[in-house]
DNA sequence: CCAAAAGTGTTGACTGTACACCCATGT
DNA sequence: ACATGGGTGTACAGTCAACACTTTTGG
């Protein structure tokens, strides 16, 4: 059988919540093709290097950030990618709390900037439709795994966790529901810290039991 | 940025059902590495093939099958599995009825044969990882998808669904209650057709609405 | 008439959903 | 004192799970 070779990228997107909207890193491009417009932080594999070394280290240099949730989305075909040929891409998805992102320098020349997954800007390759691949997919990871906890700074108060899910999930939902459902889950334990210095009542300080990975029974 | 070149495959996990018993499709190895081992069906991607086409090319020169649910897995690394250098590969997985596989001329030398997902043989690379992994998957799937239907002929029975479901997911379920759910889902229609010949009790045959992927809303 | 699978409803437990008011603070 | 978001319980509806007997055929 004969042996082909393919070009090979990873494109991540790196979600997080920004004045209660869910938005998405996008890094302008430096070079051809779809110079100068706007598409998901990527990248070429290194030589043997595997899909998702290659997408920690893409977010490690964008974003400044790691030890985060990501996963892997899908690989997408190349058709009309690049004009040279064939890419493939395997494209990841990634959650990170706001405070945690420090763009690095390297990539400042690319200026990096936050956008609305609702207002998107024309988007090079096929950069849209993985964005609302993974839309989609973090949707329904809400549902039935604990992936906020990667969003969320460490500690937290019961109203930022359900503003996250209404922020991604788009609609409003039930307030004492929601805090009874969450809490029987037992993902999370109460701190003694309290939130203060709002004019009004405060807040209980929440934390994540564990900050990796893990699946439910059902959820909402 | 430097461009790489990477070996991209595709391997196939194709399921079905034979004698009550959830099989996959292994073929034996004709070259190095791992020559004379079982493994899945597979190749490299030939030169700008989508990833996607490549699948159904394969399905169809090994199983002689086109048209059946079909849908990617993830893309896993190489490490280890060739000596040669990384060689990524894009599993798929894919649900036929055995009666419409009719194992091809050109693949006969690979000797192919269906082995129950529960007792494999060894088998080369990480294709046990990714038998594993397709296994939870469809186990998933068929309770939010119609992917049943793929598994079973034009015409089946209540009972031949039922079974097809507890097969996979490897536990009994309530007849009254499956009917129940399952009939008010909607996905299936009663056809006038009668399976007689056994000496029982004859059985209505179904047939399900779409020969397509669907999403449902909840399920089992 | 016997063996074997086909077919059919009801009840109690549980889960999800809708809904309104008092509380603690900062200004 | 008042404006603001924090915090709490109950009742009804819908869904899920358990369970046993009659029917229809072929042999």
């Amino acid at each position: 059988m004969p042996r082909f070779y393919q070009s090979v990228t990873t494109d991540i997107v790196i979600f997080t919540i920004e004045e209660s909207i869910l938005k998405v890193l996008l890094i302008k491009r430096a070079k051809e093709p779809f110079k100068d417009q706007w598409a998901l932080p990527g990248g070429f594999l290194t030589e043997n290097e595997e899909p998702e070394k290659a997408a920690i280290r893409i977010l490690k240099d964008k974003a400044g950030v790691s030890n985060i949730y990501m996963e892997q989305l899908y690989t997408f075909p190349g058709s009309g990618r690049d004009p040279r040929g064939n890419v493939i891409t395997i494209a990841y998805f990634a959650l990170v709390p706001r405070s945690r992102i420090e763009i690095q320098e390297t990539a400042k020349a690319q200026t990096p900037i936050f956008r609305s997954v609702k207002k998107l800007p024309d988007i090079a390759f096929d950069h849209n439709r993985i964005i609302t691949y993974a839309l989609k997919r973090l949707q329904s990871k809400l549902e039935y795994t604990n992936a906020v906890y990667s969003l969320l700074p460490k500690y937290f108060t019961f109203n930022q966790l359900q503003n996250a899910y209404e922020i991604i999930l788009s609609r409003k939902l039930d307030k004492r529901n929601f805090r009874k459902k969450f809490f029987q889950l037992g993902l999370i334990k109460l701190t003694k810290k309290i939130h203060r210095g709002e004019r009004q009542r405060p807040a209980k300080l929440y934390q994540f039991k564990l900050h990796r990975p893990a699946e439910l029974k059902k959820f909402f």
